[in-house]
DNA sequence: GAGCTTCTTTAGAATTATTCTAATTATTGC
DNA sequence: GCAATAATTAGAATAATTCTAAAGAAGCTC
């Protein structure tokens, strides 16, 4: 087997990420990224090792967390929890907001205006210094797919 | 005993709120919303337990959290959950921000414009119908009181 | 004001989500 | 190839919350 018989999946990205925090690409790193990129629904941690494990039959829901939280640490995947329940992982890394839709329970992203978020953060009193702003909308959505 | 003789510590609320919703005031109810009031840093319901617990020592983890859903569901307290971890409990009904501080982990509510909720808002995509909308603030303050 | 009904609380068990531990397996650098 | 390091694994442990079934109030009815 020689190289590049099989494109990497992820544009370029993931591997070069890992390697700049000193960490190594992995099959199940690999994996895992690759099926939050797949289907950008906000899975649990469950959920993930759900969809991983028939690609991968033996990877263990710890490796599991392991990998979502070295997503996180790379910035390469960002954690979300809205309301006490599992959390949830979202590789969207624009600014933007998240919008919960009460009937179905499903989370969707919402893109806002940069400016927005700037606005915001210049309403904060004097002596509060926000690095991040987390804006989540609960409500009703009539679903534009079906 | 006639009446009158200890006023309501819950100025006209708690009793007349619950009783909107089927429900009666106990000892319990009274308790878990007067410590929320006393000290509004967000508590966990394991720490409103262990602040309840020397007023009131038969009292349960497991009434704390049914007192606590209970004032949720009535709308005297609103349940908020930043990142992984306890649900924190807030009993400040005003349309209010969070700010949490990365340095102490506290939690502090930050008032903005109602117009600004309503801009938030305003900026949805058609389609999508919000109905509230939480705002979060992560990093540091620089304490007022000290 | 005794008895019935309903609501509430309680202790402890059960469940869920996550983290920890120690052992095994893979990778990398020499 | 071998040592050193990193990553994965299974299962135990922990933390937060919910459930369950029994016991304890509080209202109502007559």
């Amino acid at each position: 087997m020689t190289t590049a018989t099989q494109a990497p999946r992820h544009p370029a990205g993931l591997a070069q990420k890992l390697a700049d925090s000193g960490l190594r690409s992995t099959p199940q790193r690999e994996l895992v990224y690759d099926v939050l990129l797949n289907k950008r629904d906000h899975p649990t941690a469950d959920e993930v090792f759900a969809r991983v494990k028939p690609e991968l039959p033996g990877i263990s829901l710890a490796t599991v967390y392991n990998c979502l939280e070295t997503l996180v640490q790379c910035d390469l995947v960002r954690a979300v929890n809205f309301e006490r329940g599992p959390t949830r992982y979202c590789p969207n890394l624009r600014p933007h907001a998240h919008f919960h839709d009460e009937v179905t329970g499903e989370t969707h992203d919402v893109d806002l205006p940069e400016t927005l978020f700037a606005k915001l953060k210049s309403e904060l009193p004097p002596g509060f210094d926000a690095n991040a702003v987390e804006i989540t909308f609960r409500g009703k959505a009539q679903s534009p797919t079906n």
